[in-house]
DNA sequence: CCGCCAGCTGTATGGTCGTTCAGCGAATGC
DNA sequence: GCATTCGCTGAACGACCATACAGCTGGCGG
């Protein structure tokens, strides 16, 4: 248990699972070849075996990485009005930047998940905490005042869908929906959803510092 | 050009392709294999080339199919009331029979769309032809007053985003969305786009007969 | 020092398919 | 009737890849 030189084994092992992250990402599901994560890599194919088993094995462990990174992404950094956090929410789904926002591997994962159990359920736990974070924000809002909301349940239900729809749109090069555009039409549909100013809720999307509470961590 | 004989061959072709569209929707892209489509078709594999030249003629072929039932899928009958008509829509939208719903293969289609030019073209035109459709009938509403809409081009781009990602639910099995759901769903998001009552929508979306004007083809 | 083992690699192996090809029967044109 | 073409097939062929394997190397425990 050498401090050093243990270490090299494992980044190697990092650096596979991010280059599979890119591979599934540039090529998808269909496209991966297991000489493509180890050339992404800068190692040898048998490498990529050697530490995952197969393809598929390297593949489950670029899957579970972007999961953890997508449940990252969804702690929020101080506790934000609940108008503060939606906005928030809409940039990390709306921004390709951050895991939550991967939209290319999202969509393949869908369509994995059509034939693919292990897809399935991966998808499906991502898919309850984002609602449930979403739920959580309504949730709040409605009881400090500050939303209305006669159907929760359905509001979520059509607000994570429709970040799904529009994110097709977006990574399938709508003209119509550049990212931004996107960003715009979720906030409308959420504050319409919410009973607020869309004017009110596209500010506070675009504001980094909101209104601090300290109480409570949830709604 | 005998008329008994010259029929057999043009009807094995179209088995094919009914084939290769079941087979896409069976396995995807990724797993359709030229034996499949044969072997559903009733024939030899090699059959399949002789005809279609490869397997991706085979599928383009199959593709162009299901094209050709979208638009004629969309075609209305008769000329119903906007509402009524709105109602029709969804009803397209959201069943599963219908090429318009046939869910499974539009998001094998997306996926494939994401690096195939050619498949980004296909799916790029169903989806300017379905929202042109949308927009006809929520301009025709606003024209006869049974319909307000603020921003229409909005209200279509979320509504048709909308029937995607619901579409994504329904058929990754969500256990909060089903067939049916869906329909109410989006009928709801709608009624709220175009300003109407979603009891009087929901209504009208139940009922084939809908009031015929018979002066514009078009609203 | 020595033997061992984890980490790593290049090459072989085997399987899965797409596509090709030579040919066969039947209908068709002459 | 005879040659030809069309529709169709089974049996190869060969490309592409995942995976297995034998071996090399460098550091670590003894």
């Amino acid at each position: 248990m050498s401090t050093l030189s243990a270490k090299a084994p494992e980044e190697r092992r990092r650096r596979i699972i991010a280059a599979a992250v890119q591979v599934l990402v540039d090529k998808g599901f269909a496209g991966a070849r297991i000489a493509d994560v180890a050339a992404a890599a800068g190692t040898s194919p048998a490498l990529v075996v050697y530490h995952f088993k197969s393809l598929d094995g390297a593949l489950a462990a670029a899957l579970a990485s972007v999961e953890d990174a997508f449940y990252s992404d969804l702690v929020p950094d101080g506790a934000p009005s609940p108008t503060a956090r939606l906005g928030e929410l809409a940039r990390l789904g709306t921004g390709s930047g951050p895991s939550v926002g991967d939209w290319t591997l999202w969509m393949e994962v869908w369509v994995r998940a059509l034939r693919d159990p292990q897809a399935a359920e991966l998808r499906r736990s991502l898919d309850v905490r984002w609602r449930e974070t979403l739920r959580a924000t309504i949730d709040a809002g409605v009881a400090d005042g500050s939303f209305r909301c006669a159907d929760p349940q359905a509001a979520v239900l059509r607000l994570a869908s429709l970040l799904d729809g529009l994110a097709v749109q977006v990574e399938l090069g709508d003209p119509d929906v550049s990212a931004a555009r996107m960003n715009e039409l979720w906030l409308d549909a959420a504050a319409a959803e919410v009973g607020v100013d869309p004017a009110e809720l596209r500010s506070a999307a675009g504001t980094r510092d909101a209104v601090r509470g300290d109480a409570q961590a949830r709604g």
